[in-house]
DNA sequence: GCCAATGTTTAGGCGAACCGAAACCCCCTG
DNA sequence: CAGGGGGTTTCGGTTCGCCTAAACATTGGC
């Protein structure tokens, strides 16, 4: 099909990791705002993605995936996450430092560079913030989860993944040492308790971006 | 200084490269030509380049690097070679296939990233074509050579490096276990003995690809 | 059931990087 | 030393991705 520019694959990539974990899709304005530019840009470029197929769209109203735009999408999430897993395995990067480095590669790295990048790790299903790789046929193995944030007092689970949105919150949890793996009970909104029995209070929003096990 | 954009870059880059193995200074028609881009479109990067101080350029005449202009060509072909090597000594390119990718890449990449490769392949000095990698403040350690081409027959050197223009040459001189580093005696200008004793015939053009130890 | 707030689109513009066509300059040849 | 040809520049035009300002649609509150 159509090729895709690095500008539209970031609008791909946005509109797809909007649903990825809530389900309503993501409006015109919405998009604007996570991509830092002006809602009539926005208008444009959507009018180029549709008209190429890769999302549907009526005036006025929110937008959503087709399946190749899905495809596109899941194909940028997947240099993504494979380069943020390269570069904290083999470069030292800690987890909070990858996301605008792999935000520029993701459009960079050929497809055959993006394999051996791939085998090299062998073959990883999750980036270090717990995201799934998808594979490259744009399949994903999702795990039901809940938000920490949702979860009610006393709900027990194992983090699944922490969201990379935030480099502050990601230093304080891996200061804590949590991180995808790791048990953990919840108290109220701002505290769980460790394996160990001790409570640790958590930075403020940190529940709204900690995912647990269901 | 001021910031230079990708397009910018192989402008340098390019100029840096063709004063890099012989002496006169390259004409916008060769940059052209070697960009493979329009002369009118070379005219008009080339003011852009010149108001920001990093070329000289009188009208109609050639196009010579400032210091500026040489500090930032010398800082994309850094780039440039550290990722040629990157690619040949961990994900298992070969020295014919790591040009068009680094070609990208060294656009992409940030200090951080480059530094960290840098130290993980342990600050090399040459690149998989024996190019020397600039260190990080621009400075090079350059070898006297001769083109094979150049050389009179009878002849004996060090391959000191092999041009990555064409990825034929790069393959054929491969099959023959000739790389940087190889021992050989020039017999004529198609011609050269290997070490064993053995006369091997060099594909077309591949004498103007060779440098030799003087 | 109207209307204002909010969100979306249209319209006009801008800078970057490219193009082809035409004008221009330089210098070599005859 | 006069052309003429090749290289260089100018000029107007294109695409891409963004902008602001203004027009327009939708919807929730009264």
């Amino acid at each position: 099909m159509k090729p895709t520019t690095p500008a539209a694959e970031d609008y791909l990539k946005t509109i797809y990791a909007h649903t990825e974990w809530q389900p309503d899709p993501i409006t015109p304005r919405v998009l604007a705002t996570r991509l830092g530019i002006a809602p009539s840009s926005v208008t444009e470029m959507v009018k180029k993605l549709a008209a190429d197929g890769f999302i549907a769209h009526v005036p006025y109203g929110p937008l959503t995936l087709t399946p190749a735009g899905r495809m596109r999408a899941t194909a940028v999430v997947r240099r993504h996450r494979l380069i943020e897993t390269w570069l904290v395995r083999e470069l030292g990067y800690t987890w909070d430092e990858v996301h605008d480095e792999a935000e520029v590669l993701e459009h960079a790295i050929s497809d055959r560079l993006l394999e051996a990048i791939d085998a090299h790790l062998g073959h990883p299903t999750a980036d270090p913030h717990g995201d799934p790789i998808p594979a490259a046929d744009g399949s994903t193995a999702r795990v039901p989860a809940v938000l920490l944030a949702d979860a009610p007092p006393g709900h027990a689970g194992t983090v699944l993944r922490v969201s990379d949105r935030d480099p502050t919150i990601l230093r304080s949890l891996a200061d804590a040492g949590i991180g995808p793996g790791s048990r953990l009970a919840v108290v109220d909104a701002n505290t769980v308790r460790l394996p160990a029995g001790e409570l640790h209070p958590l930075a403020p929003d940190a529940a709204g971006a900690i995912w647990l096990t269901r």
